[in-house]
DNA sequence: ATCCCGAGGG
DNA sequence: CCCTCTGGAT
């Protein structure tokens, strides 16, 4: 594992080079955002962002996406892939909000897990972006595959593991952010297939950086 | 063939 | 742990 110092020093070399931790899901309300996450599965969010126009300007409301016609949804977000899931999961949560939550996003890890379609990633995106809760950490398949790679985490591609590590380390404040920088690192630099080392800002850290790459 | 800011079920 | 759900890009 790393040292403290380790830890700091690459929260702020990431923080250097991507200097505002952005999410790059479009998005207006909160439950856009937590439909938007839930499209974003297995897909980029780059096409994510292609569909979420059409869909949220033809649902305006969430009364109208509660109401929607699934297979309706279904066309719309056809090109995101799971689109039986998601197109189901999207009108039962909109129905779930609406009924149980008063329309509001709930802001706790226990509630947000009881919408359909709504798992640890989604919910601690929420957690972090809407509702700014120190400690969130979003284990995507870029923080994954970047933590291990690193040496922050013991190589388990599991979330939980995977959350419950960086959180242990992480300053809480910064483990939100920190995440949204490892999105962005993971697109411009530590790809899956051939990670860039020789312009990673975060080699001197990296357990996995071989300079014959 | 592998990957993309996953979730749910066995 | 495993598997399935699905389309598009590389």
């Amino acid at each position: 594992m790393k040292s403290q110092d380790d830890i700091l020093a690459i929260v702020a070399a990431l923080k250097s080079a991507y200097p505002e931790a952005i999410c790059s899901l479009d998005y207006q309300k909160d439950y856009e955002l937590l439909f938007s996450t839930r499209l974003a599965a297995q897909c980029t969010d780059e096409r994510v962002n292609q569909v979420t126009p059409t869909l949220f300007s033809r649902f305006p409301t969430l009364e109208a996406l509660a109401q929607a016609d699934v297979s309706e949804v279904e066309e719309i977000i056809h090109s995101t892939g799971f689109f039986r899931a998601k197109a189901r999961d999207i009108v039962a949560a909109s129905q779930m909000l609406l009924e149980v939550y008063g329309g509001k996003v709930p802001s706790t890890m226990e509630e947000l897990l009881k919408l359909p379609g709504v798992g640890r990633k989604t919910a601690n995106l929420i957690l972090g972006d809407i509702f700014h809760a120190p400690g969130a950490v979003v284990a995507d398949t870029h923080c994954i595959r970047i933590s291990g790679r690193l040496g922050l985490t013991d190589g388990t591609k599991e979330p939980p593991k995977v959350e419950q590590q960086l959180r242990a380390q992480l300053p809480p404040e910064e483990s939100n952010d920190f995440c949204h920088r490892l999105v962005l690192h993971g697109r411009a630099v530590c790809m899956a297939r051939k990670p860039d080392c020789a312009n990673c800002t975060l080699r001197p850290w990296c357990d996995f950086y071989q300079p014959q790459d």
